[in-house]
DNA sequence: AAAATAGTGTCTATTAGACAGTATGCC
DNA sequence: GGCATACTGTCTAATAGACACTATTTT
């Protein structure tokens, strides 16, 4: 009989950088170290619910927008010094919202940036890591940048999203082909968005594919 | 406080058809049905050496050769009536194996045909298509097809195991160009092997890459 | 007009798909 | 020789990457 645990690595994309949710913790073990958010499943609740809760818990989001899908399990025997504990991890991924870190728990949430976050409690490194590698490869073969966006975007805010998760810089002009062209991936509006300076870009919705084909293969 | 069990999914390759390692049902619940191997998770035993152990008892390979990796993990409240039961799934590739159904447990492990077998019991039925989803996927971007195959093997064996997973054919011509030219995916042995019939073919071994790029997509 | 960002068009290299043709074995 | 399978070469269509150029806004 062990201990079963959701963990959270929610990733959303601010100031053109990818950045991960993190908790200050507060109690022993691993007080005072910066960990994932998470925390156990109820007695009679399903893993993707338990996640669903914590996210609204830690975030205060409705995680209507975004994506939320099971990571990995991680079930190391000494993983958690109070016992055996096996956590399902889950990866999130949000539009940057105006409410980030507006927790109702005591321990208030902080975005981070997620390519640089390390020394984290328990095996979270690991857990982070393996998130982010999980992000990184469905953008190349999913339409799932745009749940890194509001429901309305430009072709550079989606570009943003790749270039933000790859730390690579992508041809504007090339992405912009292959965003509109592939079929599925965005959905015209026929709005456009004045910005600061420049021509105002469209405005594009998420389209109906799940899978880019052919996909957007990161450049090697 | 739940328990923790591993469910293997275990794929191979028989007469050019997906097969899959089922087990009949001895007792309750579920009995005389067919299932998933798998097993309890042991009180101070790592996840993938649950699984490794379960593979070894039920069909008596050491896996050297093949592939393990985990799948996904199950745990809806009720999906065992016994009580909260969460699975890790685990995902074996192996090759066809002259010993495939020696199971040291009293229930005796069969090879069905992966893509028509239904009716398992639990929640068999959606972790078998998770696990042949996964399986179809991961032949697209890694060189895992040849974890199907014995340790030397002919283009054509390699072939067939993309044939079998896939359910379609594939041009002879064009697979033996993408996978000799593809940098990593196989080996040349300088050996050949004579067929029943035709022009002896050559050798390979497995090549040091683990992702392929660029990657050999599904037809759609 | 200058600057800035959005978007289109074009050229080239690479790759996938179709398939003719050649190589090398067994009967 | 006939047949079967392995392998090579060639043509064409689609796609990615590089980048010139046009479009539409703010200052």
């Amino acid at each position: 009989m062990v201990d079963v645990a959701v963990d959270l690595v929610v990733l959303t994309i601010r100031g053109g950088e990818l950045c991960t949710l993190l908790i200050r913790r507060g109690v022993a073990p691993h007080k005072g170290r910066w960990a994932l958010p998470g925390g156990f499943v109820l007695a009679d609740e399903d893993l993707a619910a338990a996640a669903g809760r914590e996210l609204r818990e830690e975030t205060g989001v409705a995680s209507v927008a975004g994506h939320l899908e099971q990571l990995r399990t991680y079930g190391a025997p000494r993983r958690d010094p109070r016992g055996r504990v096996v956590s399902v991890a889950y990866l999130a991924l949000l539009p940057d919202l105006p409410v980030p870190t507006a927790g109702s728990d005591a321990a208030v949430a902080h975005w981070r940036p997620a390519h640089t976050a390390t020394r984290l409690a328990f095996d979270h490194d690991t857990i982070l890591r393996d998130g982010i590698e999980r992000a990184s490869a469905k953008l190349e073969y999913t339409s799932l940048a745009a749940a890194f966006c509001p429901p309305e975007f430009t072709i550079a805010e989606l570009r943003a999203v790749y270039e933000a998760v790859w730390g690579t810089d992508l041809d504007p002009r090339n992405f912009h082909r292959k965003a509109t062209t592939t079929d599925g991936f965005v959905k015209a509006t026929g709005r456009r968005r004045a910005q600061a300076a420049g021509r105002p870009a469209e405005l594009f919705q998420r389209g109906d594919a799940e899978v880019l084909y052919p996909p957007l293969l990161r450049p090697r």
